[in-house]
Order: C-alpha cells, then sequence, then structure tokens
DNA sequence: TATGAATGAGCCTTCATTCAT
DNA sequence: CATGAATGAAGGCTCATTCAT
C-alpha cells in the first residue's frame, strides 16, 4: 500500500508540476501559444512522458480550466467569509466588492481566460445570470446577503434581490475586464475606478 | 469606365466575401484558429489567391477588427444623437443606455472581439478608461451629458463626472459581455437583467 | 510593311525593357531571388504580359546572360583593338592587361553571373581554357598577339603560348572574381593589388 | 554509457546524413537551389525530422558552409607543412603550389560554394586580399616564406611581399575556378595549364 | 496588347501525437 | 518511467504559369 501510494503520490506530483508549467506559459504568452513542447522544454522532460500523465493537449487544458477557476471562486469566497470584525452594514459591502474585485484582477490573465470561456464545461462552472444562480453561486449568493443586510431590500421580493446581485456583479465583471483589457492605464486611475464603482454600487444596493 | 468601375466591383466583392468568411471562421472557432487556408477552402478558392486581395494575415485581421470597430462604433452614437422626442432626462439617459447595450449585443461575437483586443492598435480606437476620455470616446462623452443632464452632478467637478460615465460605461460593458459569454440564457431573463441594470444606472447617476 | 516594321520595333523595345529590368534586380539582389512578379511590378506591368514576350522565366535568364556576355565581349576587345598611339609593347601590355580587368571589374555583379556559369549554353561562350581556345576567343587570341610581340617567346610553339595566354588571363580571372567577392577592400589595396599583378604578369609575358 | 555513447553516435551519424545530403544537393543544382524538404526526400525522411538535428536551413548551410571551410584549410596548410625532405627552394615552391591547387581542385564544389561566397561571416575565415593578411591566413603566410626564401625577393619591402603573395593566390584561385567551371576539358590540358601556371608563378616569385 | 484572377506547387517551420527502446 | 526518433498535418507565404477577357 505504502507504495501505491508513493506511486500515487508522485504521479500527481508530476500533473501538478505539467499543470503549473502549463499555467505559467499560458500566463506569458496566452492560451493560444500553449504547446506541449514548450511545456516539456521548460521543464526539462521530453515531450512524450506528458502523455503518460494527460490524454493530450485538451485534456490539459481543460485541467488547467477548472484549476483557474478553482482559484478564483476560492479567491473570492474565502475573505468575504471572514469579516475579521464585523463593521458596518455598509462598509461590509464596500469591503466585500472591493476584495471581490481585486482578487479577480489579481488572479491575473487567468481570470480572462476563465470568465470568458464559453464552453458549456466551464460555464457549468462560471454561468452567474441564469435564475437561481444565488443558490448556486457562493458570489451571488454572498451579494444577496449584502443587499438584504443593507435594508433597500424591504420592498424587494427573492428574484429582484438576485437580479440586483447579478446586475452588481456584473458590472464589477465589466471594470475587472476593462481593467485588464486596458492594462497601461496609470495607477491612480485605476483606483479611481474602482472607487467610484464601489461607491456607485453601494449606492444600488441601498436603493 | 463602366469595366473600369465594374472591376472594382467586383475586387471589392472579393474582399468583402473573403472579410466575411473570415469573420465567420472567427465567430466559430475564435480568431486564433483563424488561418488563410481555412479561409480559402471555405470559398472553394485556392490559398494563394488571398494574397491578391489582402497583404496577408495580419492585414485581413486588422480589416476584420476596423470593420467591427466601425460597426460598433456607429451603432452607439447615432441613436443617442437622433432622440427624436426629448423625453425626461431620466428617460433619455434609460433609452440611450438601452440602446447601447441592445446594439453592441446586435454586433454578436464581433463586439467581443474588438473590446476584449488588447493590441495597442485596437486599444487606441477602443480604450475608455483614461483620464480625458470623455473628451475622445463620443460613448464617454456622451454619458457626460446625460449625468449633467440629471442634476446630481451639482457637487461634482468635471474628473468625478467623467469617472461616474466610465463606471457606468464599464458596467454596462460587463452585462454585454456576460450576456454574449452566457449566450443560452432565456429570454426572460436576459430582459429582466437589461432592465434592472438600467433602473440601477440610473440611480447612479442620479446619485 | 511600315506597320509591320513597327510592330516589330516595338516588341523588340519591349523584350528590352524586360530584360533591363530584369538586369537591375540581378545586379541588386542576386540572379536567384529574380521573379518574373519583380521584374512585371517593377515595370508596371502585369505579371502575365511577359509570357508574351518570353517563353517563361529560364528564357529570360538565358537572354540575360547572353546579354551579358556580349557587353563583356565588347567590353575587352573593342579598346584593345585600338591602341590610340602604339607604345612599346612592354607598355602595350599593360595597358591591354589593365583595361581588360577594369572593365572586367566594371560589368559589376553580371561578370561572375556569365563567367562563373557552367552551363553547356554560356559555356560555349566562355570557355578560354580548351585547346584553340586562341582561334575562338579573341581575348586568348589578343593576348597571344601581345606574347609574340613581347618576344620570350621565340623558344615558344603555338602550343606554348596559348597555354600562357590561358594562365595569364586566368590569373586575371582569378583577382577580378577576388576583387568582386572581397567587395569591402579599401581602394587602395585594390589599385596595389592590380598594379602589382599586371607588373607579374608582364614579367610571365617577357619569359 | 555504452548506451549514451551509441546513441550519441546515431545522433552524428543522423546529422552527418542531413549535411551530407544537402552537400549532393547543393553539388547538383546549388546552394540556393537547396530545400528542407528536398533533403529529406532524398534520405527518405519527412521534412519535420531535420528540425530534431539542426535549428533550421539557416543551420544547415552554415555547418556545410564551415565543414567545406575547413577542407579546405586544412588540405591547404597541412602538405606544406611537411615538406617531407626539403629540396631547393625552387622545387618546395612548385610542391607547394601544385598541391595547393590539386587539394582545392579535389574539395569539389564545395571549395567554389566557400570561396565564392561574399556572406561577411564567410569571408571573415576566407578573406586574402587586404592588407596584413599574410597574418592572419596561413595560405598567404606560407607564400610570404616561399618568396623570402626564392630571394628575387631582396629590394622587396614588407608590404611589396605580401601583395606578390596576394597575386600568386589569386592567380592559382583564378585557375582552380576556371577549371571548376569548365568542367569538361580533357585531362591532359588540365594537367598542361597546371604545369604551365606553376612555372609561370615561380618566375614571378624568383622576379 | 495587356490585365488581373486563379491555381498548384513549393518554401520554411511548428506542432500534436505515436512508438520502439 | 522516460526518451528521442519519426510522422503527417497544418500554417503563412511566394512564385511560375495559365487563361478569360
Amino acid at each position: 500500500m505504502s507504495k501505491e501510494q508513493r506511486q500515487e503520490q508522485e504521479r500527481a506530483a508530476m500533473r501538478n508540476l505539467i499543470l503549473a508549467t502549463a499555467g505559467e506559459l499560458v500566463a506569458e504568452h496566452g492560451i493560444e501559444k500553449l504547446s506541449i513542447r514548450k511545456i516539456a522544454e521548460r521543464m526539462d522532460y521530453s515531450a512524450g512522458i506528458i502523455y503518460h500523465y494527460f490524454q493530450g493537449k485538451e485534456d490539459i487544458v481543460e485541467q488547467l480550466l477548472q484549476q483557474g477557476y478553482q482559484n478564483i471562486i476560492s479567491g473570492l469566497t474565502s475573505p468575504a467569509q471572514q469579516p475579521a470584525k464585523p463593521l458596518s452594514a455598509d462598509n461590509n459591502f464596500r469591503q466585500a466588492l472591493t476584495q471581490f474585485i481585486r482578487m479577480s484582477i489579481a488572479q491575473g490573465p487567468q481570470y480572462r481566460n476563465v470568465m470568458l470561456n464559453d464552453s458549456p464545461a466551464v460555464l457549468s462552472h462560471t454561468g452567474v445570470l441564469d435564475e437561481g444562480a444565488s443558490q448556486k453561486r457562493n458570489a451571488i449568493g454572498l451579494l444577496c446577503s449584502h443587499l438584504r443586510e443593507l435594508g433597500g431590500t424591504a420592498s424587494r421580493n427573492e428574484t429582484d434581490v438576485e437580479l440586483t446581485a447579478q446586475v452588481i456583479w456584473s458590472a464589477a465583471f465589466g471594470l475587472i475586464i476593462r481593467l485588464s483589457v486596458e492594462k497601461n492605464l496609470p495607477e491612480e486611475q485605476r483606483e479611481a475606478l474602482i472607487n467610484r464603482h464601489v461607491e456607485a454600487m453601494l449606492v444600488v444596493a441601498q436603493n
């Protein structure tokens, strides 16, 4: 058993090494330029060996996207779940949204790769606009909680809350993508935009 | 002259056919998979002939993007410039924003190709987040006008107005992209999201 | 008749234009890079028309070489045949050889193209080393005359004179080619080499 | 180790096979017509494999030239350095020059490829006409030694000796190239020309 | 006479993938 | 487990040549 376990572990380690290396290359040159050979070359392995650990290039790309998705998800939810010190509802919202934006930007190019991918397989993990998303997506669910906490929600039914959360989420998404596309903006302008965005969304949330 | 005209026309027709075919392929498999050979194959022509009409692949891609860009631009400005009957400021804003969203969506995949392209050449036409964008981008400039009209602007300086316009623009951008990625949403949900978005942005604009 | 003549003349003019243009291109980029399209482009004609005047690329190249050969030949013989003022036999030889070298260099790249071409067709015009060349090649014949004039020939039979002429000719040829290959030599060095060469060959001729 | 060695050897063998095949093709159709595909085709391999052994076409051509260059160099220097039995200065010169000519001719087409190549990279190894070449080129240096030994040098300064060596070298070069271009000369004529050339150059050297 | 459309072959190169070892 | 040889397809591009007009 010990032997089998070790083998299993080594296999997993190799798979991770491959994925990590692939990730680096994607980050550097974009997913379209990714090639098995380049992965192997950077790992100082031969190209053939990769086929012992993955079925082919598609397999690797798929795993990469899923992994990317998990990073994104975990990056989003964990901090929000731990508001070290409960602040006012306003500030809770501000902090959660800001963190959402900053964490997403921090993901780098992977965020774009994942969130702009429209293959059904990926979308089943990343879709947020369908009715009922608040149940399936932590991010939307969390936003709904914030909205309820902020009170302007008295007159709203559940559907309305969810729609508002989706609108806020996609607004943030737009800013994140835009900042990633217009990648040469001065730091100050980026900050100003994020701040103005958060304030604007707070107004939406309160209304 | 008639002859020359006909020739010129045929030449233009061929160029358009090539661009259209390229457009199809891009819509189907993404711009990265576009290849001269595939264009020719789908047109039932030999690959070489394409070099009679374009200088190379780059040329084609560029034309494709510019064409896309021009559609987008014209889609944006013209309707807003013709508010058939001046309505209330509120409704003006609602209508302009809704049209902006719908027109962008109507562009189809080309909108994504253009607006997510981060090459400097394209960005010089599509960038909207830098300081001073209200002077260079009709869309931002128009939004600024709307914001001033809506009054909540009393306390705002010019910079603030621009920032708000940029925040609203990128929020709409996020929704548009999201709707294009999550392309299988039910019609009703799409409508609900757009409506909720417009109302939310109105609140932002008035505030 | 007048009409036919005119046509014939125009046809010849066009052929010459094509050959001249091809010659330019060869001089600029080497014969290997010559292409029908580039000829046509530089002439501001379409590529197809060239096939009205020549059978194909090979045809053009062949004509070009022959023309080049004729330039070379005419360059060589005419000045030597007109020693304006008869000098001493020594100086006659010096002048003839120097002119041979300078004229050949003046031909530019065409000299190399022609004289290094080893196709039978070209060789039948440019070969100088076979027995009896003094009868068929003006250059060798002329050198033989000079050798006889210079006297050291008393002890030589005809074959020996021809061999000596061929040795001198190929020695000059070697210098010419070398100067064309080592194209960045300082002017002074070139002159020094030519002078030393001529003096050396004079010694050979006198001996 | 045995295994590694074998692999290394096989790799080298393949590289040599490629270079040899390339050499054949160059000899047959000239270096300008050389193509990766043709090399592979003649080897009964696929074109791609060649990129396992060489970085690209340029790499192959370079190796080919260097190989040719080294053959030429080694052919030149070694015999001259081993005058088995010191003969008279006259005969030393005769033997050295004859060997130089015969060895160069023995190189076959490669000699032409190398010595007529005017790219700076190659010229830096093959240039012989610049001032000071006697220090950098064994062939010229050796000729200078011979010239000094032959005595006629009393009245010559160093520059003059070098120039004479260069003139003799380029004369031999001319004969070599000419014999390679006029490749169908009868054997006897070739021999007669070489002999006459050597005698003529001896006169130059002695004078 | 002259054009421009069109083709098919060829070029160099990269790549995913397979396989014997 | 790991390698390196090998292939076949694909990609961008240039070219000689043909042909209808």
